[in-house]
RNA sequence: UCCAGAGUAGCUCAAUGGUAGAGCAGCUGGCUGUUAACCAGCGGGUUGUAGGUUCAAGUCCUACCUCUGGAGCCA
């Protein structure tokens, strides 16, 4: 008999005669005459419940479906007599698949996230994580989709590279040398002598080869894994996460600015519609206010402010906050609160950053101070979007190589672009993890990655 | 990396410097179309690690480890 899905018997429009399911057992209660087996296959939030009569020639064998064994039965689809359901199954033959016993880490009651963390080979099987992996599962594809409906290309940049795409942290080195002979010589490595003769590094970013298929393909996009050697202890950062680069040619800041908007509600509007039971279980248990948060964010624009405004603002509010405004510095986490909690009270997009704190590659303004920069700002999270119109004019880009003391040599290709059919092209990055903290509410980006490698921890 | 907080039973947490406890989980039995089932009983500890103060340390002091929150950096 082929296997159905929970999430397929429980939507089913009718009674059935032979069904057979198979997963792992969340709890069993136990009564004299029968059993009720709680069964979860990760097809959906929900369980099913199994009846298992005493009078079953399987019965004896109810003794191994604990918490946490894999079990495979077949049976009756009927309708439920309890209150919490419509379908059950009444067993007909039980086999436990694979035994578990009263060391199974994961108990019916609640779980902190913290410690379930220290158990992330089997948080996927509770509830809040197997929804935030459906989730994740749906939105990675909602990404795809966006970008499809728009006639995006998709492009594989390298994970392996040779640039730094300066500005965007910290590397991983990549290298088949042996590092502990270094220390034996006492020489300095010669990467040339490595496998690609010369330095490597883990991507930091797909920005720079988006923007050489943007300039032949129009409308780009990356998705995949990205990596940043920084020592963060936050709960906004991981060693790897993934991104999403889309980069359009013919487009300037404006068109950027709504592009990030309309990816940035589409995705939300995407789960809002097609993970209702997920949603209510975060809405529940993760974040009270969430879906009336997601709401406002879907029904209104999001704000847009040029930086010089939003200092402004900061400077005119009356509040006090730990580390002074001041027109050419970094907005600090507490202004950028001030601005999305308080301020404006939604996602708000501020452009056009002082030249000085961005890097080489966005596009000078013509006022010789600001660049065309624009980040998202997100309640609750910080920046979810950071983006920018790409310098396209060869000797405004020379400069800015210059005055960044980059070696023009290493982004030849680069400023080829340039001299080759050159045009205005934006793009912009968006953190996959942090938009799935904003629509789950979850507020450790450790809990939407299924094996998260942050600062000394990469087990599992 | 910096600042702050926390590490006690499998889990969540108690315990004025003075005999380490509870709920849940587990085990045994009972009972019921149950549903975070219920009732009774039972077992469960090197109090993160190493030192120190004290008649006496889970509690005070020092160092280290781990985790959490915040900051910086950013997606």
């Amino acid at each position: 008999m082929k296997r159905t899905l929970v999430k397929h018997a429980l939507s089913s429009p009718s009674p059935m005669d032979e069904i057979k399911v198979q997963g792992w057992v969340r709890t069993r209660r136990d009564a004299k005459a029968f059993s009720f087996v709680e069964l979860n296959d990760g097809s959906t939030l929900k369980n099913i419940q199994i009846i298992i009569d005493a009078t079953l020639s399987d019965y004896e064998k109810i003794v191994d479906a604990n918490t946490g064994a894999a079990v495979s039965i077949t049976g009756k689809l009927v309708a439920s007599q309890g209150k919490n359901q419509s379908w059950e199954i009444v067993a007909e033959t039980l086999e436990v698949v694979g035994k578990s016993d009263s060391s199974y880490p994961l108990q019916k009651k609640g779980h902190s996230q913290e410690y379930l963390r220290e158990i992330a080979h089997l948080r996927p099987r509770s509830n809040l994580f197997g929804s935030v992996f459906r989730v994740r599962s749906r939105l990675a594809q909602a990404v795809h989709r966006f970008f499809d409906e728009q006639d995006f290309i998709y492009v594989h940049t390298p994970i392996i590279t040779a640039s730094d795409c300066e500005g965007a942290g910290e590397l991983f080195r990549v290298t088949t040398m042996d590092q502990n002979a270094k220390s034996e010589s006492d020489a300095l490595i010669d990467y040339s002598n490595d496998f690609f003769g010369k330095s490597t590094y883990l991507t930091v970013s797909g920005q720079l080869p988006a923007e050489v298929f943007a300039c032949a393909l129009s409308n780009v996009y990356t998705f995949g894994p990205t990596f940043r050697a920084e020592n963060s202890n936050t709960s906004r950062h991981a060693s790897e996460f993934w991104m999403i680069e889309p980069e359009m040619a013919f487009c300037d800041l404006q068109g950027d600015m709504d592009l990030a908007e309309s990816f940035v509600k589409y995705l939300i509007q995407d789960i809002v519609n097609t993970c209702p039971e997920e949603m209510n279980l975060f809405n529940k248990f993760v974040d009270k206010g969430l879906q009336e948060r997601l709401k406002f964010v879907l029904d209104r624009p999001f704000q847009r402010v040029s930086y010089t405004d939003a200092v402004d603002i900061l400077l005119q509010s009356g509040e006090t906050f730990e580390y002074p405004v001041a027109y050419g510095a970094n907005l600090q986490s507490e202004h950028e609160r001030f601005l999305t909690e308080k301020h404006f009270k939604c996602p708000t997009t501020v452009y056009n950053y002082p030249k000085e704190i961005k890097p080489f590659y966005m596009r000078a303004n013509d006022d010789g101070k600001t660049v065309a920069a624009m980040d998202v700002l997100v309640p609750g999270i910080g920046e979810i979007v950071g983006g920018s119109q790409r310098e396209e004019r060869e000797d405004q880009l020379q400069a800015h190589l210059d005055h960044h003391k980059l070696n023009p040599e290493d982004y030849w290709w680069y400023m080829d672009l340039r001299k080759y059919g050159s045009v205005p092209h934006s793009g912009f990055g968006l953190g996959f993890e942090r938009m799935l903290m904003f629509i789950t509410g979850v507020s450790n980006i450790r809990d939407v990655i299924p094996f998260a490698r942050t600062p000394g921890s990469a087990e599992f």
